[in-house]
DNA sequence: TTGAAAGCGATACCAC
DNA sequence: GTGGTATCGCTTTCAA
């Protein structure tokens, strides 16, 4: 049986009532007695219910952290995100759940809001995003979404700024002299994909490029769909010298189908990448990358989200930090 | 305010006792009552508190994943098991508290026991791990580790075999008529790190080979250890002619020593990884490693976890999942 | 400065 | 089948 405030009430004979004031450190408990009691604790290896403490106080010390978007498998993008999140949660004595959003989502999220088991969460994709902010707020359950801007004000997030970012790209590749540039995206990635698009073709516009449909292309989610993709734009009868992708995978697997097609990167078609992954930099030759800050944009997150836990009155948080373009030879070429 | 079973009871002109055995499947509440009480439940849009439940219960449905060994960040090797364990939890109904185990370990693993906010634990790396287990098994609290061989009885664990996956890399090696092969390990990584020495060599000596503690280093855990150990290495008199590293990061690093010393890899000096993580594929060459079945170690973990907590009677798993070895260019160059 | 007692929201035992 | 009620372990008035 664990050890309760009984236990040490009657240890000390004390009642629980004075035990839990001196453990909770209100100053109406004499210096001596909390002492006494704190070491009793401390003897009998005192820890409190955290079922029992939760219920009575009507919160608990827990967050959520939902993810899931084309997959609910956490790879080195979400890892990034949970790592600074949980630094900082770990810090202000919260622990992290996992909530990867499977199955209904909506049902789900509601589930979690009633049970009343986090104080809040934070939200990393999922396909209904509009529709679990909307029930999020209906409960109000303190939220920041992750790397999504949000129109709609009330609403917290913190996110990088992929549009400053894809135009940075963009016009990388145009002063390196290119004409036609391919956009390799994935549809399944929702506003994201569209709104990338938007900002590379205003990118395209501000230089006074031809915009070109036909360079712009949507791949599957599945293994190789980014190759295939490649493969067409490379067919075309006026094939495009440079590719921006949405992710460094699909960037990588654009990489291996040009090399394939024999090609040389980036003489005969340069490549750029998202998110600064691992694997980004090992690739032959290495690949032109947007680094987002995700272990920051974790940390301002569960940063925001504790402070509106304490603080609901508080407005939300709108935060967009710069990505910024790191270059390497999949796109100058060696030095 | 939370919906409660008393809005429902009241909702109906029913008492909570009712509804509550109605809510929770027992048979002896009339089919039409328990038709009712559904419809209410979903109609208040009604779910039990979570603290309130687990306090009553005396067990939650919660487990933790508790990690932290050189880090406290979650990389592609965490994330594998976490994702293998998070899909059996979810099915289960069960969800994945983190722990990342940083400052006092061991008072963290006391307080997480006592608390009882969760059931069990998997419990990866750590640096006091002799200890935390000795700790939960004193506390009662289910638990597994994962990724490392325990000797004692009465503890469960799933790992990869390490042993046989060391073994059949270096026979790889002398297969390819290497007679001088470094280990380039990683001593921050404890017990881990001596056992594969004692593997690699073991290889070694059933093939006859000479054993060179020589060529057997230990790389620091900080960025670029590995290129300066592989540097070191082939800076030996009689350097090696393949390199055999505890996992991938430290591979590449190696790999990259030893392309800017002008040498060819693999036919200069073969280099093998382990994990399997995304960033062996795109190297180039592409780097042959050993692949642990981590999703599947976090899976099966998970399992017996789960089954463990609803019966403490049940004997420990000693679980070891073939690793294998994935045989790329860094090894074997280009058919 | 301390103790008695109510109550958080469930579950489960015991009558009826 | 159903209802009353004790209880889980803690926090927090309210009196003393």
């Amino acid at each position: 049986m664990a050890v309760t405030i009984w236990d040490i009430a009657k240890y000390l004979d004390l009642s629980v009532s004075t035990v839990s004031r001196a453990l909770n450190g209100y100053n109406d408990v004499a210096p001596k007695t909390r002492e006494r009691v704190f070491e009793a604790a401390r003897e009998l290896n005192y820890y409190p219910s955290a079922a029992a403490r939760d219920l009575r106080r009507r919160h608990t010390s827990r967050v959520g952290f939902s993810y899931g978007f084309t997959t609910t498998d956490i790879g080195e993008f979400a890892a990034r995100l949970i790592n600074g999140a949980v630094a900082v949660a770990e810090k202000a004595d919260y622990n992290v759940m996992l909530y990867p959003l499977t199955g209904n989502q909506i049902e789900k999220l509601t589930r979690i809001c009633q049970e009343r088991e986090v104080e809040g969460l934070l939200l990393m994709g999922g396909e209904y995003l509009t529709e679990s902010v909307e029930l999020l707020q209906k409960k109000q359950l303190p939220f920041v979404v992750l790397n999504r801007w949000f129109d709609q004000s009330g609403v917290s997030f913190v996110t990088a700024d992929h549009h400053q970012a894809t135009m940075e790209a963009t016009r990388h590749l145009i002063e390196l002299g290119h004409t036609r540039i391919a956009y390799v995206g994935q549809s399944a990635l929702g506003k994201l994909h569209s709104e990338r698009i938007a900002s590379f073709w205003q990118a395209l516009r501000e230089a006074n490029l031809e915009v070109d449909e036909m360079l712009v292309m949507s791949a599957g989610t599945d293994l190789g769909a980014g190759y295939q993709v490649m493969r067409t734009l490379l067919e075309l009868s006026n094939p495009p010298t440079a590719v921006l992708a949405i992710h460094d995978p699909l960037a990588i697997e654009c990489l291996q189908s040009a090399i394939d097609a024999g090609l040389k990167v980036p003489d005969d078609v340069a490549i750029i990448g998202s998110d600064n992954l691992r694997e980004s930099h090992t690739t032959d030759p290495p690949l032109t990358t947007i680094h987002p800050p995700l272990a920051e944009i974790g940390r301002a997150a569960m940063e925001h989200l504790l402070v509106q836990i304490k603080d609901d009155t508080l407005p939300p948080i709108r935060l967009k930090l710069p990505a910024r373009l790191i270059v390497r030879q999949s796109t100058i070429g060696k030095r």
